[in-house]
DNA sequence: ACTGTCTGCCCC
DNA sequence: ATTCTGC
DNA sequence: GCAGAATGGGCAGACAGT
């Protein structure tokens, strides 16, 4: 296929607002294609680079495209930049720019899909001196072969972001409907014979069969391109032979959030209650042999945790099985977990060894969907059983502490205590609930201190600058704020936070009006930040922010001499607070205090 | 050998 | 991670 | 309510530049 008949095709895709028709336009693409290029399609139409558990990183954004650019054009990078902040894509500006520079070199070549797809795996391998330049040249070439269509999504193509308004589930979606007229053709008598059953209804009714039996194969198995691939090859034949298998990940199940304990055991009833730990998911494989660990996102995890590794060979009696943790780094002497930063620091390529051992893992074990066969359609409490049955418990493995109960205040007391001990909050669990691999839905329920309307934990900062937005922000010309406390023994602003969340559309349309009057050519003087806004502003705005915790910071500046500098995890805007003025930001001196007393 | 900038379907 | 928006 | 797309702090690693 050409790549410049795929760019018209995801033009149309881009342009269009209804899912139903964006579906049916994918589907069309799918039938221009065959079943040898199926799946590098699929990865283009996702922005992705294999799949999902095994994808490829490119080492170049923002920075290195806007060179590449530059370098095929001409045109310099201020100019680029300043057309970015406009724009808010790359592509877009790609697009411009090669469309006003009318003529094109008669020699550049036709681009075509595979070819293009293969380059980029070429410019992935590269590594070592010099090869950032060599990446770029890569994309310089591909840039100076297309024609301006084509260059916006080279460029989003080496963002990994095709900006379609279409994702995964569409996909899935197109998938079906392929389906479904690939089946018609070659069934037409059962499909006649379905009709009489369920009337008109029949195709929707068919293609939902279809979505729900890719999805489950795709939840288990989560490589789109692969599955696209098996469909056309075998037809719904070549989805059968696809179960859950050990190293190969599932998506994991996701929680839903409500606002209070109340709320959620109105939804779920009597419920598992568990602590909610504080570090990062791992999902378990092991053989009997060998073991893989893979995180929430589904990356291969396995060589940088060893101490992981040997706690599963020595805890783990039952097997080939799959089972998920969370693993926190944890304090010995203390008797106590650390702050997620800390474990984060486990997170590397280099000293495994002597960082394992300053920041071991505890493994809190709290789900298994696999245990020589899958489990994921059993209910929980007969999962939990099975799980507890497999593996035995030791300092560096445990199984978390639960109450199962439907008592609001008695979860109220366990979720304050749970606090107190350094977790983020609660998860509750429907005891009856299979796995919901992929998907998040009531089955668990998350519930953080922050949730509740009647947090008080917001601090109201002054608005210091802002950053040019991306996508839909870009019209407003606003995509974060700088926010800042009051230092009054310095009387100074101090940085703490950028502020993207929570502004809705309305937010944005008043700031813009609001900043643009009080723009400020350089920094005032009495700001301290250690980011620069695209645009600074003179103090006199003052917004409400909800965060859920008060963090050590290597950017931001509040506290600084006392700290060396604070900044908000989590934060979001709650709402503009047109009736306070500069002097009644919240001051470090408050934010200090927070600290200290989380 | 050191520092600063950029990157990551990063982790959350 | 949290949040908003169009469907 | 789903699906998609905006946005956050902060860590280690990989290069580029000096």
């Amino acid at each position: 296929m050409l790549f410049l008949d795929l760019s018209k095709m995801l033009e149309e895709i881009e342009k269009e607002p209804s899912r139903l028709k964006m579906m049916t336009l994918a589907s069309q693409i799918l039938d221009k294609t065959n079943k040898k290029e199926v799946d590098v399609l699929i990865y283009l139409l996702l922005g992705q680079f294999g799949a999902t558990y095994k994808e490829i990183d490119f080492g170049i954004a923002e920075k290195t495209i806007i060179s590449a650019l530059s370098k095929a054009t001409g045109i310099d990078k201020e100019k680029i930049n300043k057309e970015l902040r406009k724009l808010g894509d790359l592509g877009l500006v790609g697009e411009q720019i090669i469309s006003s520079k009318v003529q094109k070199s008669l020699f550049s070549k036709k681009l075509i899909v595979a070819e293009v797809y293969s380059s980029f795996e070429k410019l992935a391998k590269m590594g070592g001196k010099g090869s950032i330049a060599d990446k770029t040249n890569i994309l310089v070439q591909m840039i100076n072969n297309a024609n301006p269509i084509e260059a916006k999504y080279i460029i989003r193509i080496a963002q990994k972001n095709m900006r379609l308004g279409l994702a995964n589930s569409t996909i899935i979606d197109s998938l079906s409907l392929k389906f479904l007229k690939d089946y018609k053709e070659s069934n037409l008598e059962e499909f006649e014979k379905l009709k009489e059953d369920y009337g008109e209804d029949v195709e929707r009714y068919l293609r939902y069969k279809f979505k729900e039996k890719i999805e489950s194969k795709y939840n288990i198995y989560p490589d789109l391109g692969g599955i696209a691939k098996k469909l056309f090859e075998k037809g719904s034949n070549g989805l059968r032979d696809i179960g859950i298998t050990p190293f190969v990940p599932v998506m994991p199940a996701l929680a839903e959030r409500l606002p209070s304990i109340g709320k959620i055991i109105e939804k779920l009833g009597k419920s598992i209650v568990e602590p909610k730990f504080d570090g990062f998911r791992l999902q378990c494989h092991y053989d009997g042999k060998e073991v893989k660990l893979f995180t929430r996102n589904l990356e291969d995890m396995s060589e940088i945790f060893p101490d992981a590794v040997e706690t599963i060979k020595k805890s783990v009696k039952k097997y080939p099985i799959i089972f998920e943790c969370e693993a926190i780094g944890y304090n010995e002497k203390e008797d106590k977990y650390y702050p997620f930063q800390v474990t984060m620091k486990r997170k590397r390529k280099y000293d495994i060894p002597g960082v394992s051992k300053q920041i071991p893992l505890r493994l809190v074990v709290f789900d298994i969907m696999y245990l020589k066969g899958s489990l994921i359609d059993k209910p929980l409490l007969e999962r939990k059983q099975i799980l507890e049955n497999a593996m035995t418990p030791n300092k560096n493995l445990i199984f978390p502490e639960n109450i199962y109960t439907d008592d609001v205040p008695r979860i109220q007391k366990f979720f304050e205590r749970v606090l107190s001990e350094g977790n983020e909050g609660i998860m509750l669990k429907d005891p009856n609930a299979i796995y919901t691999a992929g998907a998040r839905k009531f089955a668990w329920v998350k519930y953080k201190k922050s949730y509740s309307s009647r947090a008080k934990d917001t601090l109201d900062l002054l608005v210091m600058g802002y950053f040019s937005g991306k996508g839909q922000r870009s019209k407003f010309g606003i995509g974060a704020l700088l926010v800042g406390s009051y230092n009054e023994k310095e009387n100074r602003y101090e940085s703490i936070a950028k502020l993207g969340s929570g502004l809705t559309e309305e937010n944005l349309e008043s700031l813009q009006k609001a900043l643009s009057e009080i723009k400020e050519t350089e920094k005032p003087k009495e700001y301290v930040s250690g980011i620069n806004p695209h645009v600074w502003v003179r103090p006199k705005y003052v917004v409400e922010v909800l965060y859920d915790e008060i963090t050590k910071s290597p950017t931001h500046l509040c506290a600084k001499d006392e700290m060396g500098g604070l900044a908000l995890r989590f934060p979001r805007l709650i709402k503009i607070r047109s009736d306070k003025n500069k002097v009644q930001t919240s001051t470090t001196k408050e934010v200090l205090e927070l600290f200290k007393s989380q």
